[in-house]
RNA sequence: GCGCCCGUAGCUCAGUUGGAUAGAGCAACGGAUUUCUAAUCCGUAGGCCGCAGGUUCGAGUCCUGCCGGGCGUACCA
């Protein structure tokens, strides 16, 4: 089945193009305004006779008098400046519902597309050296949405999850893993945690700060002296073998600890900035086990480059631990996906920047080698045309630092290499907030002189971001950023208490699956249904209302659906029957006919959102079907019904749960529930 | 400074290559319930689409300037 907007206006457009001789014609069929106008309008006639130098509603007249329509609609008005007025036959919706009946494939009569496309979706994309927290939301959820969107419509999608698994933050977990090792040698509370607070305390005090990070400093360096054995290593007596134990064992509350000491050599790092203070640490390089002093504050970096020349034998104690930060990192992303209802085909889809690490060295000399990248400052920059800095400088892309590690500049270049040569990528889209807009212009410019990105389309899917009540980004009083986790079970936490006041005498695992669904379902459908570009402002009352485009009110509309099957059980309706037998519809009440119509146009509806990535347009679009269900539910009995009316209002039930429920669940990734 | 995004009803937001009288929801007010789940429906009221110019038969939408807000702008992602 093809949607009415997409035949009408190919036919239109023919007939213009054949009349005014101008092959590009579009008729710019719309979703009409106001009913008065019918159900589409034509806008195009007055651009073409602008273009053609023709009265407009004369035009409008040859173009009625020769398009053929009439299978679909009523027949065509002129109204105002030369605006064509269609009106859907209810002989055609009719025909397109039963249509829709006879569909068994859970596609709801919808065509998969003619041109199938390998799409590579880049989304969610967290870093494992921290937990996932509410800025990762949108990405992940608006990601699922596209790949299930175009999965519907027959495009072949090839999920990507970008995780942050080899960039600087790496070097801090493992400086913060070798920190809590150090503190069971000297006691309870361990110092990571008082020192987090003092460091705190003391931060506009500069005399006692510096006083404190040189008491830090002198610590540390005791400690490495003591682990350290000249001969074997660094990490020798104590950080090494812990490492060994922990890969094997690791403490359940080991992720909740990371990220306390994330924290505190974060702030070590930017409080010892420019006062001096060095430690000893293990020189880079092939010869085993040499030593030298560094800075401070560059220490986490340095550990990164050692993590990024791994297969080195000498850095094993950071290939040791990026195995066990990896390891229960993704045993954490994995519950909160399983909770979004999310699903990652492992190593194929969760390929993280260190799938890439082998291809780096590469990027980099293939740059320098194409003279599209030079070293600057001591790092490898790529100056891509067409970016300019304050004083109209070229604007660099970094690809290589000073110290020789690599950042996300590199690895998504060497991704977009992969994605187009062995993913076989026709479009590649980026799931990531706008604020990473000019990151993505200039490697996507790069990746063009350079002629890996060949004919692949690659594409920004911008977001906004979430705010608070407040209206500035969603954190919590203290300023930290607040985990999804929790976030999500304090949505389903308040769904629960709003079922047991509503429904008290429901199973306490039904009301468990209806907290589950509403409280997730809530989240996530907020999310859908504001604007992808723009902020917005998350707020548990307003996603869990009842009334307005909120999912419980979604989920409400089809569980009522849902009663009127169950009912019918008991009122010996056999609606199988009714159903596989009805081969004509009696369309009468406004409402029924209302409603008729809009459930013809699901499939414009998954096209437009799929079209411009809008999960918004889909939400809308379901809003208003439940709208329209609702009207209808209160006009017009269906099980009292007499026999001449029933059946067509039994299929208007069947298909517009069929319809909410494929939407929901299947597009949006939100569970519906038979009861609320 | 430069660049990108945003400014629409009291609040939160839609608004489809420029189309007819700018739409929802919430809140407010008025009505409907011996129900197929009222977690609902129907109605009323509410607007200089930030301001000022311009292009156009037609501008919330495109262009220019200004005001206000957010974000980005070399070794984080």
């Amino acid at each position: 089945m093809i949607p009415a907007i997409d035949i009408l206006e190919e036919r239109i457009s023919d007939v213009m193009a054949d009349i005014s001789g101008e092959p590009d014609s579009p008729a710019i069929v719309r979703l009409s305004k106001d009913p008065k106008f019918g159900d589409y309008q034509v806008n195009g006639v007055m651009a073409l006779a602008k273009k053609t130098k023709a009265k407009p509603r004369e035009l409008a007249e040859k173009i009625v008098e020769k398009i053929d329509i009439s299978d679909i609609c009523e027949a065509p008005e002129i109204a105002g400046p030369g605006f064509i007025n269609l009106r859907l036959k209810p002989d055609y919706l009719a025909k397109t519902l039963l249509e829709i009946n006879a569909d068994k494939t859970n596609h709801l009569g919808i065509n998969k597309t003619n041109k199938p496309k390998t799409i590579v979706v880049d989304f969610s994309g967290p870093n494992i050296a921290k937990q996932m927290h509410v800025g990762h939301l949108r990405s992940t959820i608006i990601g699922d949405c596209i790949c299930r969107m175009l999965e519907f419509l027959g495009h072949d999608v090839k999920r990507q999850n970008h995780i942050g698994d080899w960039g600087t933050s790496l070097g801090k977990v493992i400086l913060g893993l070798w920190h809590l090792r150090m503190a069971s040698k000297h006691g309870e509370p361990p110092y990571y945690k008082t020192e987090l607070s003092e460091l705190q305390a003391y931060a506009g005090d500069k005399d006692r700060l510096k006083e404190l990070c040189q008491r830090i400093r002198d610590r540390h360096e005791k400690d490495w002296q003591d682990d350290f054995v000249a001969a074997k290593g660094d990490a020798y007596k104590f950080f090494g073998p812990f490492l060994e134990t922990l890969v094997h064992a690791p403490p359940l509350d080991l992720w909740e600890e990371i990220t306390t000491l994330y924290q505190y050599v974060n702030l070590i790092e930017t409080s010892v900035a420019g006062m001096g203070l060095t430690v000893s640490t293990r020189k880079k390089g092939d010869n085993a086990f040499q030593y030298f002093q560094i800075e401070y504050e560059f220490l986490s970096r340095h550990i990164t480059t050692m993590l990024q020349d791994i297969d080195n034998p000498d850095n094993k104690q950071e290939k040791d631990a990026w195995n066990l930060i990896k390891k229960i990192s993704l045993e954490h992303c994995n519950e909160i996906y399983k909770m979004l209802d999310i699903f990652f085909d492992g190593d194929k889809e969760i390929r993280g920047e260190s799938f890439y690490r082998d291809m780096l060295p590469e990027v980099v000399a293939q740059l320098k080698k194409k003279g599209l990248a030079e070293e600057s400052d001591g790092a490898i920059c790529a100056h891509p045309d067409g970016f300019k800095n304050k004083e109209g400088e070229r604007l660099p892309l970094i690809i290589q630092k000073t110290d020789g590690a690599y950042l996300y500049a590199t690895t998504d270049l060497a991704a977009i290499r992969y994605r187009v040569g062995k993913l076989k990528a026709d479009t590649i889209v980026y799931v990531t907030d706008a604020r990473q807009a000019l990151h993505f212009e200039m490697v996507f410019a790069v990746a063009k002189m350079a002629g890996w990105s060949k004919d692949a389309d690659l594409k920004h899917v911008t977001f906004g971001s979430v705010l608070g009540e407040d209206g500035k980004p969603f954190k919590t009083r203290s300023g930290e950023n607040i985990k999804l986790k929790e976030l999500l079970e304090e949505a389903v936490g308040k769904a629960r208490k709003v079922v047991n006041e509503k429904n008290p005498e429901l199973s306490d695992d039904k009301k468990e699956e209806i907290a589950n669904a509403v409280g997730i379902g809530a989240v996530k459908y907020a999310d859908y249904s504001n604007n992808r570009t723009s902020d917005y402002i998350f707020s548990f009352e307003k996603m869990l209302a009842m009334d307005g485009n909120t999912a419980p009110y979604m989920q409400y509309a089809y569980a009522r659906i849902k009663s009127i099957e169950r009912k019918a059980q008991s009122k010996d309706v056999d609606i199988k029957t009714e159903l596989a037998g009805i081969n004509e519809l009696n369309l009468t009440d406004p409402t029924e006919l209302d409603l008729a119509k809009h459930l013809c146009r699901y499939g414009e509806a998954i096209e437009g959102a799929a079209a411009d990535y809008k999960p918004n347009f889909l939400t809308s679009y379901l809003y208003e079907l439940a709208q329209k269900f609702s009207a209808f539910y209160t006009n017009c009995p269906v099980l009292k019904a007499d026999k001449a009316q029933r059946p067509t209002r039994l299929l208007l039930c069947d298909l517009t749960a069929k319809t909410i429920g494929h939407g929901l669940h299947e597009l949006l990734g939100i569970n519906v529930v038979e009861q609320m």
